[in-house]
DNA sequence: ATAAATATTTTACGCGCGTAAAATTCCAGC
DNA sequence: GCTGGAATTTTACGCGCGTAAAATATTTAT
């Protein structure tokens, strides 16, 4: 396994030209098969890889792609980022991961860096409210960018995402028949435009039941739930009197929080005949089997939304980056049945 | 702000020779004074960025620096890995972010990725005994590597992190003191290379105080610690008798399982006296604040292992990337009281 | 078998920038 | 005002590879 500097040097090695190496390297199915052989053949006698920088300096459209997520260190986009990450290696891609940490700024600034990356495409999780719109548009009309999780309408060349109707609609429904109708527990501004569309989702799906909808907002802004979630069930607890014995928040980590705000206040919480409160989620965080109690929640098909998600960038790809109408994808959830509620 | 194609013209446009220009982007002071003020006047008049390629093809060492860690959707290391990123971001390079979530195989090809990349160096937090230690050195001996987490002895031209034996200290003695003394709670074959130094550590403190070290280990391998820590607890649960009723985990993530599995076994955990058991963990975890009931924990000191992993790498680079010996270097942690014991 | 059509390889050039060596400018100090 | 040497700028070349156009080899149709 002898060393190589550069692919002039493999080339004669190998008994090629150089174009037709470097030909090979970029699409090995574009080279006759007597030609493929004998690169290869010298492939793994003589340990060479073409130098990426000098590669994408000249190609017009690289093999790089940007994966972008809100917050990272919220295990729900680090698990949706590795399932991506994944299946863009898979398909020999070189994603590039970055997280804009909850910060306007710093979205913009990947976005930036992006840029020079020429990458032949973007899967990007906006921040939503707080994005700074303008930039990301026109971001995306240099880029071909596929929109996860987070909607913009109008924004970039398609949205793949779960369907957060369907996802109220479960809870609410379930919760509905199990016992007392719900009332909504979200964020008063919330960053992430799901939990806009949750409670409105919220507020027709009682409707629809002749039920008389009920929300209760958490002060606080940012990316930390389970303090917001904690300190809006202390708020609530201190109040006195709940809407209703049932809590259904707009997400997980919300009701993370509010767990352990009802633990800590002894307010027992499940369905069993001695507790006080029902609590429910939704989305499915890595971390509900594991709180107490466990939390009743409705779970994202991650496989589904991360699988249509890469093969939507693909086919934008294919066409060279370009979609004649802007496609919007929605998936549906399931209930996941567990011990809060 | 016209769009300049590249460097040739921009040096035109600001009345520079190109390869003072070059000067100015590789080192702003390298120019003189006045050769920079009408390079800067230029730059706001003309939106002009080098191209990432052309500036890295050449260049020995390029600004590029690579952070890996074992499992991004572990919090721990997303926050980390955070802290991180944004200390060199404000040091002029711009790291990469790699997660080889959990795997062998993925750790290698990371590194085999970075190599491609001419990293200034590289911020590794390894696998642990999982790593392949081979090819680790390996990449040691061509990219300056800075190790940091987990220790491999030998490996890399440094070390940061956290000093176990502090943690178990804090916390042994402070469990001894407010009640029975602890039984140590770990994995069996645990990946983290601080687990076992955490043992021994608990060993040592036990015996120091005249007391009878006990251990009780989960099945399971990987990285899914939550679940193995409820199992190995439903497993105490279940054989009936625990060794005392205080159990000290050796990380937050298996102390989440295992209270997970109390809560729903009914078992109290707390300090009160109507509680069954006390349960303490080390890291404080991003989420220990958020159990039932909240966990007592010992902390690491993220904000100083982040800067000091970054000093250290920034040192190393200063120092052509080689130390005369391997250093170490090691933080001492403190007690976070919660209401788990 | 042979000419036309097609697939493949080669020739030739340039991408945008780093950097050594040469040329120039600069700033004392006299 | 002049000279020497340091600081700075310019000249000149090459990095490793992509890619259009030209040359060649291969296949197809007659």
């Amino acid at each position: 396994m002898s060393k190589v500097r550069n692919m002039e040097e493999f080339a004669a090695l190998s008994g090629i030209s150089r174009p037709t190496v470097s030909k090979y390297f970029n699409n090995p199915d574009s080279v006759r098969a007597s030609t493929r052989a004998r690169i290869e053949a010298a492939l793994d006698l003589h340990d060479y890889r073409p130098n990426i920088f000098a590669m994408n300096q000249n190609r017009k459209l690289t093999k790089n792609l940007g994966i972008v997520v809100p917050y990272l260190a919220d295990p729900f986009f680090a698990e949706i980022a590795r399932n991506l990450e994944q299946r863009c290696i898979a398909a020999g891609y070189r994603p590039t991961l970055y997280s804009a940490h909850g910060k306007t700024e710093t979205e913009i600034d990947i976005l930036n860096d992006l840029r020079m990356l020429k990458p032949a495409g973007v899967l990007l999780a906006p921040l939503g409210r707080t994005s700074n719109r303008a930039e990301i548009e026109k971001f995306c009309k240099d880029v071909p960018t596929v929109l996860f999780d987070s909607n913009i309408e109008g924004v970039g060349a398609a949205f793949v995402g779960s369907d957060n109707a369907s996802f109220i609609n479960q809870s609410v429904e379930y919760l509905c028949r199990s016992g007392e109708p719900p009332f909504f527990f979200e964020m008063e501004t919330p960053a992430n435009p799901n939990a806009r569309k949750r409670a409105s989702a919220y507020v027709a799906k009682m409707e629809q039941l002749g039920l008389e909808p009920r929300i209760e907002q958490a002060k606080g802004e940012g990316w930390a739930f389970e303090e917001i979630g904690y300190q809006g069930a202390v708020t609530l607890l201190e109040r006195g009197k709940m809407p209703t014995n049932t809590l259904l928040c707009s997400n997980d980590r919300l009701a993370i929080g509010v767990l352990a705000a009802f633990y800590e206040h002894g307010v027992k919480v499940g369905r069993d005949a001695d507790c006080q409160m029902r609590v429910a989620g939704h989305d499915d965080h890595p971390f509900a089997r594991f709180t107490g109690p466990s939390l009743t929640t409705v779970a994202h098909d991650y496989d589904t939304v991360a699988n249509r998600s890469v093969e939507m960038l693909f086919d934008l790809i294919r066409n060279d980056g370009r979609f004649h109408t802007r496609l919007e994808v929605l998936f549906s959830s399931h209930l996941v049945l567990r011990a809060s509620a």
